[in-house]
DNA sequence: CGAATACTTGATGAGACTCAAGCGCCGTGG
DNA sequence: CCACGGCGCTTGAGTCTCATCAAGTATTCG
């Protein structure tokens, strides 16, 4: 007992006992039409869409592109809470502001909702009320699953949980295209830019990925990588 | 003192660069009264209220004493998501079943309601919908800020906000009470047993604080700790 | 073609983990 | 009353992972 133990904790696991299953993230097909004074906005990589502290007027959703939400700390360090996609909806807050920064992280456009008159909606459609809920408690499971990994995983595992993320979200069993620098992965998995570029290396000698190209991961032994995070 | 400051220069700190301002815990008496089927229940220490994967037909409020939330992985280890003391209300979930386990850390008392019938209250009363809306969101608010300490705190800056969160939490100023052992705390903060030992006796060292017994912290120097984290 | 930017790789060191022992408190039992 | 375990906490020594500092390579774009 204790020695298997010890063995698994050498090469540990970041996932529950209990079987996993991946947080269903809302479908935008789910979503009640709320065509309330949407406005269309595009945005080059790099643009900030909203800073830390700024008035929630808005949220957003995502129309093409990817755009992360973080925050800075004193040092200029930054903590990327949540990459973004096709369909997500983001920066709705409990509050009167916003308390991440929104950036885009490519060429991106999204549809921007004013807030105003929302709240008072909430309450009385039950679908959109219904709606809103859901997004937040899922919202919630997921940030639970980023800061599991976060709290216990080591450079490998984080990469490894990182790309079967995007690969699902993107919707491909094979391979992944990578939207965001080495530095927004390091900043999303609270690592070094270098120990990224490091750890895809290694993984690429392991033969569990290739690298055709800097921004593309060929999932060549998903077995392998679900080992480590599995 | 030395020491902690040069710590703090070398990595910075783990909080935003705009203004710090705390996330308000919901006040319990915010709450509106759902004295729906209510069941009083007491837990002796270590005890699990209910285990990952449990059927979430039940959430909970804290009445006395301390819950943690806690997820176990296949090694053994445990990442405790969040400690909920009086007035807290914990366990209500997205899904069909809890993603955690929920154990008394101390002996405690906790009102477990009957979350059948709940849902389509929720979308009818606009008080009650309102609340579990912005606990779902305060939540959300916490866990993020949980986030960036596990992802980018050293270990003097995760006790440092540690100890400042549980000294806010029981409402006093100079000294703090740990409910939890120093597992619980490594678990909390995603380090180890030891390492959560030798940092607090670093911060001692330090006269950031003293240690009359290993559960009772006095916070000597705050603007010390607040400069490990601020 | 050259400059800028993004990424990779190497050498080194600091911080946290592991293993292991020692201390202190507390309840039990002689 | 004190001896004895048991448990939680502390401390030490060694190791390893990841951050840091510093080149070097690839890619993009004017």
């Amino acid at each position: 007992m204790s020695v298997s133990i010890a063995v698994a904790a050498k090469h540990g696991n970041v996932v529950p006992s209990t079987v996993y299953s991946p947080i269903p993230r809302l479908e935008p097909e789910a979503r009640p039409g709320f065509e309330l004074s949407g406005v269309v906005t595009h945005f080059a990589p790099g643009r900030q869409l909203y800073a830390e502290g700024d008035d929630a007027r808005s949220f957003y959703k995502v129309v093409s592109g990817v755009v992360r939400t973080c925050r800075f700390l004193c040092d200029g360090r930054r903590q990327i809470d949540a990459f973004h996609m096709e369909g997500d909806v983001f920066g709705f807050e409990a509050g009167a502001d916003h308390r991440m920064a929104a950036e885009a992280v490519s060429d991106c456009t999204v549809i921007a909702y004013r807030r105003r008159g929302l709240e008072s909606m909430l309450f009385h459609d039950d679908r959109l009320g219904n709606w809103f809920f859901s997004h937040a408690m899922t919202t919630l499971a997921l940030a639970r699953e980023h800061s599991l990994l976060l709290g216990r995983g080591s450079a490998a595992q984080k990469i490894a949980a990182f790309l079967q993320e995007i690969a699902t979200r993107e919707g491909n069993e094979c391979f992944v295209d990578l939207p965001m620098s080495r530095q927004d992965i390091a900043d999303y998995l609270g690592l070094t830019i270098e120990t990224v570029s490091r750890t895809l290396s290694q993984l690429e000698r392991n033969g569990a990925i290739a690298l055709p190209t800097a921004r593309r991961v060929m999932l060549k032994d998903r077995q392998a990588l679900r080992t480590l995070t599995v």
